[in-house]
DNA sequence: GCTCATCTCCGGTATCACCGGAACAATTAT
DNA sequence: ATAATTGTTCCGGTGATACCGGAGATGAGC
């Protein structure tokens, strides 16, 4: 584990932790450390400071990823102003199209769900708000990436890499830069079956004054339901229409 | 700051940093620092280290929190069948009312609210999910700790004391312990502006097979239309309905 | 009561978190 | 333009401490 010198080995070590622990949906002292491969001892001496800190809970010797880390998320997210914005129209798509709307946002290279709706017939989905995905596998992240300069999308795709999810993703950085013009052209972007066999989507990027994309909004679906001129027509319409509102609120707010 | 020992020094300044930045609602390197009287160096260090991890944001300098503290709070959420079954119940709730609706546990010694939904009417309120409350101040907390052995509810007072809010909040032990045995009784609690000026509340608990509080919810609103047979009568009976549903869908699920 | 598994606690030591200081960058004033 | 100022980043030394092994405590299962 090099450490750059400007880098506390300590704070890694912790969040390695809570990460585990997140992902084993709460964990014991040694069940945790058989998975990162410490001491106990380490285990415990981090899982104690987090408890006494209060970001963890101890119940009976399991430890669980407390609310503190809700009250942080959540804080910061109600300050973002295309949060606050933007969810009064991705409410108004749900109701609308009855299926799932979404929001969000470019982060670290990730496409990260702020704010979702379901609609009264949408599906059971896997998206929660704060889930992150490669950009190129959903609408979303495409309607992004569509709206970024050309050189900061190939760093990303540097850094990330074109994972494929399912049969449809793309994987090809060619294809995708095509793609991207597509979108760029049309002014909203189309998924299908690339992060999720059997679910469509359609998405409308939200731009600044610049035209670059800050966020995206979508509204997804199953592929019997999304087809035809719904499809085609009715939802990207939809979708760019809310885009456009929220543009013009973040201007004049 | 005496370390005792089995204590993570550098993962107490680590969520110290977080919390100051989530405080200041973003920050510099040397903002930070004169806050916690550190070196520029030391809050450089760690800054560095959590961006690099991707939990923060580093704006030209400005640093934020980001979004994976949503993630890890979302989905410890998500995973709370109390949430998932309440949810819904605290939506009709708040649709039935045109009010807030609220849910909140405990933790720590804490309040937290999980969940709140807003009805057509509901004022703007300082409520989000996530966020802490000292017990006795709510409607809610007051119903969770009337439902908790009473010696565990000395204790959390021992580490809590009594804070005042408002002109309102109970701030003697021995009225805290007179209220909450009323509390029991008609199973269900006020709250007239005992942490915020002008609002009312009502709220029930959700108990488990031991009758111990596991959660609770409330309707809240503003003073003028919590008042008369509604507050009496129509609210708590909507709520503790509320209650009981939840109660009987967490058994049965 | 014994065994096994797990969590806590403790104390030594090699590491690295912390810090001062200097370089660098950006912004404003002159 | 240039200097002054403010703030960020980098770097290397060192003393505090994160980490770890091992012992003690706890508790479940037989």
């Amino acid at each position: 584990m090099a450490t750059d010198g400007t880098s506390v080995q300590a704070t890694k070590t912790t969040f390695e932790i809570i990460e585990t622990l997140h992902e084993l949906n709460g964990a014991g002292v040694s069940e945790l450390a058989g998975e990162l491969e410490m001491p106990t001892s380490t285990i415990h001496d981090h899982l104690q400071t987090l408890t006494e800190m209060e970001y963890l809970l101890n119940n009976d010797g399991t430890y669980h990823v407390g609310a503190r880390f809700l009250h942080l998320g959540e804080k910061s997210r109600t300050r973002m102003k295309v949060y606050n914005v933007a969810r009064p129209q991705v409410e108004e798509l749900a109701s609308k199209t009855n299926e799932h709307a979404n929001l969000m946002i470019e982060e670290h290279d990730w496409g990260v769900f702020l704010y979702k709706d379901r609609g009264a017939d949408a599906v059971q989905l896997d998206t929660y708000a704060g889930m992150r995905v490669p950009l190129q596998t959903t609408a979303l992240g495409k309607t992004i990436l569509a709206h970024r300069p050309r050189e900061e999308v190939e760093s990303i795709l540097d850094r990330q890499g074109l994972v494929a999810v399912t049969e449809n993703t793309i994987t090809e950085r060619e294809r995708l830069f095509d793609t991207l013009e597509d979108v760029r052209e049309r002014g909203y972007a189309f998924d299908d079956e690339e992060r999720v066999d059997g679910m469509r989507c359609v998405a409308a990027p939200i731009t600044d004054s610049d035209g670059r994309a800050i966020a995206a909004i979508s509204v997804s679906g199953p592929k019997s339901r999304m087809m035809g001129e719904t499809f085609t027509d009715e939802l990207p319409n939809l979708v760019r229409r809310s885009a456009n509102v929220i543009e013009v609120n973040l201007t004049y707010s």
